[in-house]
DNA sequence: GTGAAAGCGCTAACAC
DNA sequence: GTGTTAGCGCTTTCAC
């Protein structure tokens, strides 16, 4: 049971050589069907495994492929993670994640890592510290196909798949309107990531187009974290006029200032209606359940992946290109003002 | 820029050999230091990356560890991910992930994988679903290290890092007892997963131990998941006497449990109180604040990872152990009755 | 339809 | 302190 057999031994035992089995276990044409099931069956017997470190440095590729996200444990960037595996894993893949944990000095290790572990591609997603982007370029130098998704510059010309922040920030405003806000506060983060630009952009739209000003103290900036977002809640409270709508850039700032309202008996959605960004996990799971803005993660992973492969077929004279998926307004109690709540809490 | 430079570029540029260069880059006491020098700077001008695959395949080990967990966007997976890795990156592994949505099929599939892989190790956790152990045999068999984390069985003479889930539980139910509560009850989950049986025990022998009865028909079985919460929160409405006390062997169906009761007008704590098990990160964001157990999930990840090392270093004659942490009962406003919440919502 | 031989890039035992 | 050599397991070109 100690040595792993090789297909040497396979071939050994048949008594013919090791290119003939190495061809017989890829299904080469040229070679006979019934050595083919001969030394298929002959493997399986002697627990053949594959030794795919030895094909990848033959091949000059290692089958795998680096992601790096913020952190795994944000539904929002696990599921991508699942979207890209789920179609990746059948072209017989494998997923390194990496966690920058939107540090720059953790995204610099790990494209490091990443290259040192020799992955044929890279998928990231910038970590919110990033301002200084050379780290990619060394990607770039070092020929590894990059693909950024979510968060992204335009200066770098490699694939990407996005959503529409603009989009999204619009739909959320509007929807605020429409359920009656007047007076429509903001929550956006540092302004180098360019989906919170959008979003505000987005929002700053729909404000206009409904004939309302856009107020440079109704925009609050921060980390977006929840306890930027408690901080946010108690400065509305001291406001002498309190605003009637909140979009948040994201679940977890709009919940740390939903818990502050709330404590200060103001109430969601009568008295302020609120839309985040993400459709976080916990966002149906708090009361009330949270409005948000679904970002179509899984299918980002399935576009991430795609690309990449179909990248991977046409070598020479690539041209990056760049996805951009529909977010989708998704209408919860926090929000939901004018018909008496149709949805109940177990629905998502 | 398109050829990756080799240690041989190297050595040719120096006109010394490729041993002398591989030797100065691993830093090896027989090389000169001026040569050292010179090595280590020339590498850095060509912009020398190591090929780690071919290191890999000469030294017989990849440097790849695998995980296995039913799912990456679970606070408690995900943060054991991270404690891993930051042990691990140190020491020169890379991790790859694989998720088996507590699928066993899928399960299978990703032991395949990564054996294909040829990871140096595998740390799983078991998925709900298995009953069958049969592909665990396979990794051991194939002579790679495993060690099982969480969830796990006890024929498997392996290392296994675990919390002590009997203790959870047990501090858990007694929690409620000290804060009044004389009916509780228990949501479990599948039983051939050791840790709900423990905490189940965990539960029963609190109740015992304060002279309570335990009430097979207090003990309701699910998945655990967030609808089967809210099943069985129904099922609790409608009994003609209400318990005053739920421990759930899982923060989702507590929280289901919950947001039935609060519709119905019941108030947590003071009717019923409730407390979860894994502190999920959305546990401090909902209403209230839900009391649970924290598993210690990063100080596991760092035991994991160094039990590894340990095993890597001792390579034969290992005898596998097993570690149990012992996990932290975290008490918030879902079942704090006494005295009036010294917690505030910002508190984790 | 199969075999022989070279080589992917690195390391390490053995020389001196 | 450095060079020589062989080989990890696989694939593939070139033979026949």
């Amino acid at each position: 049971m100690n040595k792993k057999t090789t297909i040497h031994d396979i071939a050994k035992k048949l008594d013919i050589t090791a290119s003939t089995v190495s061809r017989a276990l890829q299904d080469n044409p040229r070679i006979s069907d019934s050595t083919k099931k001969l030394v298929v069956k002959t493997a399986r017997q002697m627990n053949y495994q594959p030794n795919s470190i030895a094909a990848a440095l033959r091949n000059g590729k290692s089958n795998l492929v680096g992601v790096m996200i913020p952190t795994v444990d944000r539904n929002f960037f696990g599921s991508i993670v699942r979207g890209i595996e789920e179609i990746l894993n059948d072209s017989d893949y494998n997923v390194i994640i990496c966690q920058s944990e939107d540090s720059h000095e953790k995204e610099k290790t790990n494209i490091k890592t990443l290259l040192k572990a020799q992955v044929d591609g890279i998928f990231a997603s910038y970590a919110k510290e990033t301002v200084d982007f050379r780290h990619y370029e060394e990607i770039l130098n070092h020929n590894v196909p990059l693909i950024l998704f979510d968060r992204m510059q335009n200066h770098f010309d490699v694939d990407a798949v996005v959503i529409d922040d603009y989009k999204g920030g619009f739909d959320a405003t509007e929807h605020l309107i429409e359920q009656g806000c007047r007076n429509i506060v903001h929550l956006t983060g540092p302004d180098n990531v360019s989906i919170y630009k959008d979003r505000k952009r987005g929002y700053e739209d729909a404000l206009r187009k409904h004939g309302f000003p856009v107020l440079q103290e109704n925009i609050y900036q921060s980390d977006l974290k929840l306890e930027a977002g408690i901080r946010i809640g108690e400065k509305l409270n001291k406001l002498s006029k309190l605003p009637d709508g909140i979009f948040s850039s994201s679940d977890y700032a709009a919940i740390g200032a939903i818990q502050v309202l709330k404590k200060s008996g103001i109430k969601i959605p009568q008295d302020i209606a609120v839309v985040g960004f993400s459709n976080e996990s916990f966002t149906n799971l708090v009361d009330p359940s949270l409005s948000t803005i679904d970002q179509k993660s899984k299918k980002m992973g399935h576009f991430i992946a795609n690309t990449f492969l179909e990248r991977m077929n046409k070598k020479e004279s690539y041209t990056p290109s760049r996805k951009v998926l529909t977010p989708e307004l998704i209408v919860r109690n926090s929000s939901l003002r004018k018909e008496h709540s149709k949805q109940n809490f177990i629905k998502n």
